[in-house]
DNA sequence: CGACTTTTTGAGTCTAGTCAAAACATGTGG
DNA sequence: CCACATGTTTTGACTAGACTCAAAAAGTCG
């Protein structure tokens, strides 16, 4: 079977792009503000710092004090912890308009995460004082951010639930299947999930090894559910992941 | 070694605790509204209602439509999730004055886990209308919500670390110091965990089976990390526990 | 004192981890 | 453009931790 050339092309964030006239786009474009009137996102845009980060970079580490809430504004952001043992796992990849930074310790302790550019990315900053300045100004804005981290809770409980019961096959196979919903590209065949993301990253997605990942992704191949290469993924089949998922056979 | 006789004593839940009168109390004491004035909890008492659950029963189904938020007055609410293999995850059990009930999907899909009575309880309820309009009114409980959601999700996010990359033990172990913090009750010889819960449950907290647990439990016992009987857990030695948790071994 | 539930113990099996090495891609500099 | 260095992915052999099934033991309650 011919392997097909990588289909991945790199982004490249220009580093203009973070420069101040641009930034006000991309503020009134995120969720949490789009509804709000060009005035009151002009005065929102004063409150935030922006800041590059190349990557692979890091952005802050778990237990650094958290001074500042993040914003994506472009590029990918990998959220991470780290076991004493070494081994880390990836909690979540975020893309633009979504925020990192738990508010719950803002302020206060440190972060319990490792944030980590996966690409190239523009981020916004923001003081917790200030942070909260604009959510005692806009009820509305806290509404989104209240139900923002809601559903990140939720999906936070549905990987617990994922570690605890389904075997490494079901982890994997669920896994693609939510990074597709996600982050996945419509092809000539099939889904594309280019992120840039490996089977390293796969591994500590799933609380697997590098090995059984590789192993697991090549027998899906050989039955023809996705296509794989260096770094990307593509799915031919998301209904039969996501049978995998939930019984744990393919028919 | 003698066995001690079990040192739980069961609670009940008097119906009349959930009297008119009872619950301005209640609400008056939650962490959410502490702050407020004996005038504005008189006026949040108003939009809630209360209910009465008995031990083992279910307060709602994963999949049930979110209509409403939950507050724990009096007893223990634990939150599950089953798969469908069978076999259930238990995300977290609850006591007075936490909240339940996703606010992310309030009004919108239906709830992500199931609700459970651990014992006797009372429970007030608010509709997602209801609690929008206190939010609205009070940015200060908004605020305080907002934390007690991150601070769920961070330790959301620590169980998943612990589920990817600890051993049975060290999960075992590092649920055990987890549950003491939150609920441990100091005597004589030690910190004693009465939930009540099971060997069952504790399978459940840490995606093992019963049988894992119990043989565990057997050498923590024999090492004299613990003690423990039918639904009771006594912890003699805290630190101990801390470092299989997070070295794997006792030295 | 039984009937029932929960917990413990045992034996056998299998999934997934570990260690090691080869195959494959990608980018670099000659 | 090729040869090499580097990082990623694949494959193989072996091992061990944890699950399953089964049955006995210990608590609890009416």
């Amino acid at each position: 079977m011919p392997r097909p050339k990588s289909p991945v092309r790199l982004e490249w964030v220009d580093p203009a792009v973070c420069s101040l006239d641009y930034r006000l786009k991309i503020i009134g474009r995120l969720p949490f503000f789009r509804h709000l009137s060009p005035e009151s996102i002009a005065e929102i845009n004063r409150l935030f710092e922006d800041r590059d980060a190349a990557a692979e970079g890091a952005i802050y580490f778990e237990g650094d004090p958290a001074s500042h809430l993040y914003l994506v504004a472009m590029g990918k952001v990998k959220l991470m912890r780290n076991a004493a043992s070494g081994r880390e796992v990836l909690l979540d990849i975020l893309r633009g308009g979504e925020y990192f930074g738990n508010l719950s310790t803002l302020g206060g302790q440190g972060y319990s995460e490792t944030a980590i550019a996966q690409t190239d990315c523009c981020i916004l900053q923001i003081s917790a004082e200030n942070f909260e300045k604009i959510l005692n100004r806009h009820p509305d804005v806290t509404m989104k951010v209240l139900k923002a981290v809601g559903e990140r809770l939720e999906q936070s409980q549905e990987v617990v639930k994922q570690l605890s019961v389904y075997t490494a096959d079901q982890r994997i196979a669920a896994t693609l299947v939510r990074l597709t919903k996600k982050w996945g590209e419509q092809r000539q065949e099939g889904v594309l999930i280019e992120l840039p993301f490996s089977r390293h990253d796969l591994a500590a997605m799933t609380g697997t090894t590098v090995e059984t990942v590789s192993r697991v992704m090549s027998r899906f191949s050989g039955e023809g559910l996705i296509s794989t290469g260096r770094k990307w993924v593509s799915i031919n089949d998301l209904g039969g992941l996501e049978a995998i998922s939930k019984e744990g056979t393919v028919n």
